[in-house]
DNA sequence: TCCTATCTACGAAACATTTCGTAGTTATGT
DNA sequence: ACATAACTACGAAATGTTTCGTAGATAGGA
């Protein structure tokens, strides 16, 4: 049975992200990945994947001397809970500061606010 | 000095959150106002305020018998900074997803949705 | 004055997260 | 068959977070 989905933590995440984004991976992969940005060694790496197994995190396969692994479960139910819980803890509830500050802060494109308003006419009409 | 501003922990903010809200307090008054939610004890919360005290998250004031306490970093700030952060580790620096998320997880007001077109057609502008 | 209320400071336990060393297994090539 | 390379499992140290008990200071009322 799917264990229930729970907050990740920062070095998880991390993990997470690059199976995202590359697809199943061997821990080597993901070490290899996790390397380019900051050293550090292969059974660290390894064991998080393991406890992130053991929690339910991870499902792995069994492929020649090692594992593949991939998520449980996919970005965007985890990125909705993460938002969810800053948006209880850091902003009170409001969604509508949360949009605001993200939008401020970072300078979009005119073409991101294109699409940005596309989808809230979407939503106004209904739509979702 | 004023310290950096680090990132706060879950309990952390969960006593910013009072304080941004009530202004200045006392440990008994966060004290209550967290056991609205969920029992902890008086000396729990006074520790955690010591603790972000030292941290520089928080200054105090001597007053009669006990402290009065406030936040160092205003809470648009901190706010920015986990934005930040989950952009980074759960959004892959996706500014548009996170905020197509958040609204669409939210069945935002059309009030709401008119603030947010607003404020998109003064960045457009150049208004910010 | 002396009891009680309320506060502080401190230490430490309980728990969670992150890191890595060591030992042992297994497939592959010589 | 043996050495090597790549992997796993396990235990434990180091660090960070959360919780609370105990001891001591201080002000106010009986």
């Amino acid at each position: 049975m799917k264990p229930k989905l729970q907050k990740p933590t920062e070095t998880e995440l991390e993990i997470l992200q690059i199976l995202w984004q590359d697809g199943p991976s061997s821990v080597r992969a993901v070490n290899d990945k996790l390397n380019e940005k900051k050293p550090v060694g292969y059974t660290t790496t390894l064991k998080m994947m393991q406890i992130m197994f053991d929690k339910g995190l991870l499902n792995r396969a069994k492929e020649n001397r090692g594992h593949i692994y991939t998520p449980v479960f996919n970005q965007d139910e985890t990125q909705s809970l993460l938002l969810d819980k800053i948006l209880e803890t850091a902003f009170g509830g409001s969604a509508l500061k949360l949009v605001m500050q993200t939008l401020g802060n970072h300078n979009p494109s005119k073409d991101e606010l294109d699409k940005i308003r596309k989808y809230i006419d979407q939503i106004e009409r209904g739509e979702e």
